[in-house]
RNA sequence: UCCCCGGUAGCUCAAUUGGCAGAGCGGCUGGCUGUUAACCAGUAGGCUGGAGGUUCGAGUCCUCCCCGGGGAGCCA
């Protein structure tokens, strides 16, 4: 192997920038995702993080490195230096002419994830490897480009990002299952919501938002949901109902938009429609009361009762109806937390909103405006049958300077999904966590 | 927790009524100077998820278990 120090060796470029550098001689640094050859012409797919290029390594390179081109197995480590050419028989319209290959760390064995189908449950056990493949990685950039366009879009409105904490003592839906662990041998939670904490902090920095990783101990085994999930979760002071629907409404506009705008290349490696992912967020959102959404869906032969919390059937029909986010509102305060405010016309109702996303996506937000008087709060605990003792911190915030205020919670997972197109959550995550998988 | 489907070569899958264990891809060897999941030739590769049962004979039928996938409920 030649050995080569850093001074002979031209300038680091990443794939994606490549087209900047055309006639120039460059180092790509990556990993090998592919061989093919004809003869005396070698083709090297190298992998970088931003993209794939293809290097093209005929003998007019060094007798070793054009050796090695043949030879080199899939996921090799590799730095690759040459010539950066335009040709439209490349994939991506440029390619390096490479004249030097530098291996920098060559597998000894096969390397298990070959670039052909696999059942999920083998590319799951190997989740580690899998988000090197072409599918997976683009997802991952989606997300963290969903992820900086929330907090571009709550930075831009004055929005303080703050943190709710993972280890409770009390539970936020009050139904809803918590992992249990040891807090030096007492018995705590894992957050199923930083909600009821952020409710306190808004009251102390006027217009607030977090995200984090919420925890659901609940045996679901569906595509729409993990154990271990990510939410963004807003909350303002003095602001109500309607007023947090447009919230809500301008801030999954603002992150379809940028997404749409800034991962083009993403989408289009995903097969994504972006212009149906445009004009759905293009309109206002239509908003519908629970009370005609139930009648709805059960005219489009839905099986389902006035009072029953919308089930996936349900969701769908309404997708399809409407094929935009719609809000649903007005929920039955039976199927809705202890902690929502009611309606002024209808106390059987809730002052809530779920959005439900398009194309089948499910539910993406949960939001409502939150009960502000002490009495009905302390009414609505003994309602819900849980103990005032571990929520009298919660109450308090009702004791001294209460003012009307709403939040919401969105699910990343289900956003990010949305947005690439992918049918089954545990790939809009690095590391899913499922019920029976905690591993790797 | 409940319902449905599956487990055969490294991977994806075949195997007729219960009758010799197979293919494609990947690997390896060789050929080809523009390949695009390249192509051509050759080659290695198996305790058919586990335990028990029926049978002259089980990948195939029965019972139990394990593992995986899909869905429901619940929710984001």
């Amino acid at each position: 192997m030649t050995a080569r120090n850093g001074d002979g060796s031209p300038p680091v470029a990443y794939v994606e920038e490549l087209s900047n550098h055309v006639g120039e001689r460059v180092t790509v640094r990556g990993w090998v995702a592919g061989t093919r050859s004809s003869g005396r012409i070698r083709f090297l797919i190298v992998r970088d993080g931003t993209g794939l290029v293809q290097g093209v390594v005929t003998p007019d390179a060094d007798a070793e490195s054009f050796d090695l081109a043949e030879h080199l197995p899939l996921e090799t480590a590799v730095k690759v230096e040459g010539e950066v050419r335009a040709d439209e028989r490349a994939p991506g319209g440029v390619e390096l002419a490479v004249d030097h290959v530098l291996p920098v760390h060559v597998p000894q064995e096969e390397y298990p994830i070959a670039p052909k189908e696999h059942g999920v449950g083998f590319l799951m056990q190997r989740r580690h490897l899998w988000i090197r493949g072409l599918k997976q990685m683009p997802v991952l950039r989606v997300r963290d480009g969903a992820l900086w366009a929330m907090r571009e879009f709550f930075k831009e409105r004055r929005f303080v990002a703050t943190e709710a904490p993972i280890l409770v003592s009390t539970s936020v839906e009050g139904t809803t299952t918590l992992f249990t662990v040891d807090y030096f041998g007492q018995p705590a939670f894992l957050s199923q919501s930083g909600q009821l904490y952020l409710e306190a902090t808004c009251a102390a920095l006027g217009r607030v938002y977090w995200i984090g990783p919420v925890f659901r101990a609940e045996k679901s085994k569906t595509r729409r949901h993990l154990t271990e999930f990510w939410m963004l979760e807003a909350e303002v002071a003095y602001v109500e109902h309607e007023e947090n629907l447009r919230l809500q409404e301008d801030l999954v506009r603002y992150v379809v938009q940028y997404v749409a705008e800034e991962h083009r290349r993403e989408l289009e490696a995903l097969e994504r429609d972006r212009k149906l992912l445009l004009d759905e967020v293009a309109e206002p959102f239509p908003s519908i009361s629970y009370a005609d959404a139930v009648e709805l869906v059960r005219r489009a032969g839905v099986d389902m009762e006035h009072g029953q919390d919308l089930g996936a059937p349900a969701e769908d029909e309404l997708s399809k109806h409407f094929g935009r986010p719609v809000f649903v509102e007005r929920f039955p305060v039976g199927i809705k937390p202890f902690y929502m405010k009611r309606c002024s016309d209808d106390p059987d109702v809730a002052l809530c909103a779920d959005l439900i996303a398009p194309e089948g996506y499910g539910e993406i937000i949960g939001g409502s405006q939150r009960v502000d008087s002490q009495e009905e709060l302390e009414q609505q605990l003994r309602e819900a049958g849980l103990p005032e003792e571990p929520y009298q911190w919660y109450v308090d915030l009702r004791r001294w300077g209460s003012t009307p205020h709403s939040g919401f919670g969105l699910g990343v997972e289900r956003t990010v999904a949305w947005l690439c197109g992918i049918a089954h959550l545990r790939e809009a995550i690095p590391f899913p966590r499922m019920l029976d998988r905690l591993e790797p």
